[in-house]
DNA sequence: CACCCGTGGAA
DNA sequence: TTTCCAAGGGT
């Protein structure tokens, strides 16, 4: 096991100070956002930001504030409703998880997105990464927060490797250990971390001539040798259930949540034992309704 | 811990 | 064309 106890000293200040001077303008960065939709604006980004690329999710999130700008206006939607405004996103449980939790935060908390992590880990669809980014970026709290593209700026410049492990809590035990003192400076950090990961120490052709930490980082000073890569390969997309699920879904989305015979929702899917598996397990996670032989979004 | 869950752009 | 990967979380 690679040994994190003696991280390069100034780390954190170099990151930072390269990151007031590099950071992207994002729309969840901007002093506006947070003043319209405070820590519920974190909130809905984080929760399209796991695992949507940031080109992706910068369309959509203006467009889903505009419509339900507070929690309590979001619990006030059906299923349907918000599946169907989640549109191509992807993972499309996400938006249960997330009306859900608009749900439990006008139920639990007042409609005010709670500051403790512990709150924060108990909402639907909120696991350590997001609790962590909603407490330091909206709230400006002192908590690592740990994402794949700082797990793998540590495991290159700590541990001297090209990909990082699976996640593990040692992350953030490692990542605790790095931040700076004060709340505002350690969320600074968090942001330079994470936005290393995105654009300079990116898992492929990482950008090593621009990156402000080169100096001290265990990878480079190794030869930047490839260490293998030790997550599990994504599962092949083409022909799987996942594809039939989207496949489903798309059908009923673009009906606007209206009742779709179940024998018109992809019948020519080439395995009709992996299409009807599909729709059963949709139904299961509350994203398919049947009613009178018909399929459609959750009302 | 291993596996599952969408979608689309880039290499 | 195929593969990789993206601000993860639930089970």
């Amino acid at each position: 096991m690679p040994d994190r106890s003696t991280p390069p000293s100034r780390l954190s200040s170099e990151l930072s100070n390269w990151y007031r001077a590099n950071a992207r303008d994002l729309p969840w960065r901007r002093r506006q956002f947070h003043d319209e939709y405070g820590a519920w604006g974190t909130l809905v980004s984080e929760f399209m930001l796991q695992q949507t690329p940031v080109s992706r999710v910068i369309p959509h999130l203006e467009a889903w504030l505009r419509r339900w700008p507070t929690p309590a206006s979001m619990s006030r939607a059906t299923p349907a409703e918000v599946v169907q405004q989640w549109a191509n996103l992807g993972y499309p449980r996400r938006a249960l998880w997330l009306h859900r939790a608009a749900i439990e935060i006008t139920d639990r908390h007042r409609g005010e997105v709670p500051r403790d992590v512990d709150a924060l880990l108990a909402l639907s669809g909120i696991g350590d990464y997001t609790a962590r980014a909603v407490a330091a970026f909206a709230y400006g709290d002192r908590h690592p927060v740990v994402d794949t593209n700082t797990r793998r700026v540590l495991a290159r410049v700590l541990d001297g490797r090209s990909q990082p492990g699976p996640a593990s809590r040692r992350d953030l035990v490692t990542m605790a250990a790095l931040l700076p003192q004060a709340d505002a400076d350690s969320a600074v950090f968090n942001a330079a971390a994470m936005e290393l990961g995105a654009v300079v120490c990116t898992a492929r052709s990482p950008r090593c001539e621009r990156c402000p930490v080169v100096d001290v980082c265990a990878w480079v000073a190794a030869g930047r040798p490839d260490t293998g890569d030790e997550r599990r390969r994504q599962a092949r997309y083409e022909g799987s259930d996942r594809q039939a699920r989207g496949a489903v879904l798309k059908v009923l989305r673009d009906a606007a949540g209206g009742d779709v015979p179940a024998d018109a929702v992809i019948p020519d899917w080439p395995d009709a034992g992996q299409r009807d598996r599909a729709i059963d397990s949709l139904i299961a996670d509350g994203l398919v309704e049947a009613a009178e032989g018909c399929l459609r979004l959750p009302r």
